[in-house]
DNA sequence: GTCTATAAAGCGATAGAC
DNA sequence: GTCTATCGCTTTATAGAC
């Protein structure tokens, strides 16, 4: 498939479909080229570093994305209930319901974690942190809103492991609203 | 690390290790003549498939393991509330309480999927059955007992994807005790 | 059954023309 | 910026000695 593109920047969700589905080490420059339509050469002029560049480069642009559009919101949404209730709408929308894969769950479950071990840990932490403050804010206290959150977070990545391994989408969106109904608060705030 | 042995029985579980830990891409000969000790004139002998075989015999000994250990009491023992605390014991005695990687989840998050996905659907089928089922017995709805086994083995996965990616092995047992409490039945049986 | 040597193919990466 | 040709290296797999 013949694709032509002529930024780094416009490459980048490419890369970022195929490590989804292929894994780190599953992903060829063979495939590359094949999918994004360019030759070594110019991946080599956008990405020095090569295979582990492109990765990276993935990495930074999939944390960059959670920040801005799941992250911050939470952290900045005055009405906690309701950014709650956007982060699982969001959630829904990024995974396009159980479809597209988790790039930080599939480099966590390879061997390629050990290179990337930094960039992913640094997600979960941030994912969780502010899901956590957020359920506090909703009404849970601390501990539980601690626990709660890495249950939902579970539930996400569980949730597209299943997808994939029964190979059953909607059972994706199906857990989705499931740990969406634990996040209903234990009193009105 | 130098290991003897001589049966193609006996490499079996060394080969799961890896393939847990490795990957099935991120998976070389080198990786595994290495850690059994064994030349590849001995694997190819055990093995005359190559690598691809060698996954194929884990993942039916995976298979095989957890349909002894794990469906088939769910399917057999009587009180269904004892078989589902069974069932969450050996959960979190086989992953080592959070240590070890799920073989049939790394599969379904890696582009190998496209080679095993029979033997790995066949899996989580089985055991989201034979859960399902239980939790029937157990007193919940039909509905309402799918909805949780689906939910409870997305909060397994989940929780080992997210003991790698926070390295921080804990969270899965904690995870495991939230679903866990999930399936205490809503009315006597 | 296990080893070493080796083959054939694919890999990531580089060089240089345009 | 993009291409093609090519380089080493690693990969999976095979052959044959012991």
């Amino acid at each position: 498939m013949a694709r032509l593109v002529a930024e780094r920047h416009d490459v980048i969700p490419q890369l970022a479909e195929i490590f989804r589905e292929q894994g780190y080490e599953g992903t060829s420059l063979k495939i590359i080229t094949e999918r994004t339509g360019l030759g070594k050469g110019s991946l080599y002029h956008f990405f020095p570093g090569g295979k582990r560049e492109m990765a990276e480069a993935v990495l930074d642009d999939v944390d960059g994305w959670f920040r801005t559009h799941i992250f911050a919101p939470l952290r900045e949404t005055t009405d906690a209930k309701a950014a709650i209730e956007a982060m699982f709408a969001s959630v829904e929308t990024y995974f396009r319901s159980g479809q597209r894969a988790c790039l930080m769950g599939v480099i966590a479950s390879s061997g390629a974690m050990d290179i990337f071990s930094e960039r992913v840990q640094d997600y979960f932490v941030a994912w969780k942190r502010d899901l956590a403050a957020t359920l506090a804010r909703a009404g849970f206290a601390g501990d539980e809103a601690s626990a709660l959150a890495e249950e939902v977070l579970a539930g996400i990545q569980g949730g597209l492991i299943l997808a994939r391994g029964l190979e059953d989408t909607p059972v994706f969106t199906r857990v989705l609203e499931r740990v969406k109904a634990r996040c209903r608060p234990p009193r009105p705030q």
